[in-house]
DNA sequence: TGGCATACTGTCCAAATGGACAGTATATCA
DNA sequence: TGATATACTGTCCATTTGGACAGTATGCCA
């Protein structure tokens, strides 16, 4: 990658400090207007070369829509946070905004899949999973709402406590078997509530 | 501050999960495009409602300048690249920078540590490592270079594959656990060369 | 000397965009 | 009953914006 020169590196700063600001991002006449340049023409040609030195992408014909291409500043953006439940609420519903204690940041392409306002966390207590790999301390990602498709991992909540289960269709009808010895291999899915199904998975060491 | 209807809260979703997946803020025609609305005055008009809740804010007159007043969603810091190898080559050293075919961004704060210049990333294939519960297809973090501690798992270089293994102290000498039956129950480590220790997972279903 | 990248000014234009307005329809609330 | 908010369709328009083109000038390298 070649050199930018003083004036492409204070563009790109420019650029940069304004949408670390939060501001949207500069259009080409912002920028022109800013460093002082009659012509907007100056202000394209240097994101032109920018853009050429892998620096900037750029979507042609959309407004302020220019992006970093660099590693550590293009994966700022992409991070979401998701509510984190040490256990899922019995009352598991639209109000869960107010029980989430903490959240877990997480990018999107780290968990490969764009997390919506039906997805949230938990923190796996105990070994009552570990048939499917899932240990104690482990924190699983799920999405509320669909239904789950056969052999799919599926959160549900027994005896106020939620628990990993396999959701399998069985001569047409849904079970959930379990991955915990203390309670029966297959449960018709009517008598328990799913929470979500499970998405992704992040593992701490110690 | 009024509660927002689904209709306002599926759009202001829907735009932050545009902008957080690092891509432009969407214009008024691309939110109507993406609900299947024949108007862009549709989204304009949530957009507006949104606006005078105080969940957005807006710069008159230019475009794509949607900013979220909550604050808290703005939050994007601490997101690491990590480079994922699908394999670990043979020779491992200072130069691997050029052989990551590509990186997984993570924030620190999901995978509890600051990753380092010797932090690596490491796609799992195969069963090989099940008896740690990590499976196939598993991405495992790695750091290379600190001395195990016994109990901690590995990843260790065996016939130009690397596999994960235990570390264990039995009397005083360095031995790896193999958790693959293929493989001897104890290896002397120095026999080996040790990539890297155990950090973190992540796991995506599908 | 020519070629090339940088660093601008200035102009024109089509497409993208936001804003305003006119309607329609359905709820809720007083 | 009327006022208000929601939830749209449809149209017109001024402004914003990016893209292309024509020039000018400087410095660098082969």
């Amino acid at each position: 990658m070649p050199a930018l020169t003083d004036q492409q590196q204070a563009i790109r700063d420019f650029i940069e400090t304004e949408v670390a600001a939060g501001r949207p991002c500069p259009s080409q006449r912002e920028i022109a207007e800013h460093f002082g340049f009659a012509s907007k023409t100056a202000a394209a040609c240097h994101v032109r070369a920018l853009v050429k030195k892998g620096v900037l992408a750029v979507e042609p014909g959309k407004a302020r829509s220019l992006r970093f291409m660099d590693g550590t500043r293009l994966l700022r953006q992409g991070v979401v946070e998701i509510p984190l439940f040490g256990s899922i609420p019995a009352g598991f519903g639209r109000d869960r905004e107010q029980e989430a204690d903490e959240c877990v940041p997480v990018t999107i392409e780290s968990i490969g899949f764009k997390p919506t306002r039906n997805t949230f966390a938990l923190r796996v207590v105990g070994d009552s999973m570990i048939g499917k790999h899932i240990c104690d301390g482990d924190v699983v990602i799920l999405e509320h709402g669909p239904e789950p498709r056969s052999g799919q991992i599926v959160a549900a909540l027994i005896d106020r406590k939620s628990t990993l289960k396999t959701f399998l269709l069985k001569n047409g009808k849904p079970f959930l078997k379990a991955e915990n010895s203390k309670y029966p291999e297959l449960i018709p899915s009517e008598e328990l509530v799913i929470q979500g199904v499970f998405r992704a998975l992040i593992r701490k060491e110690e």
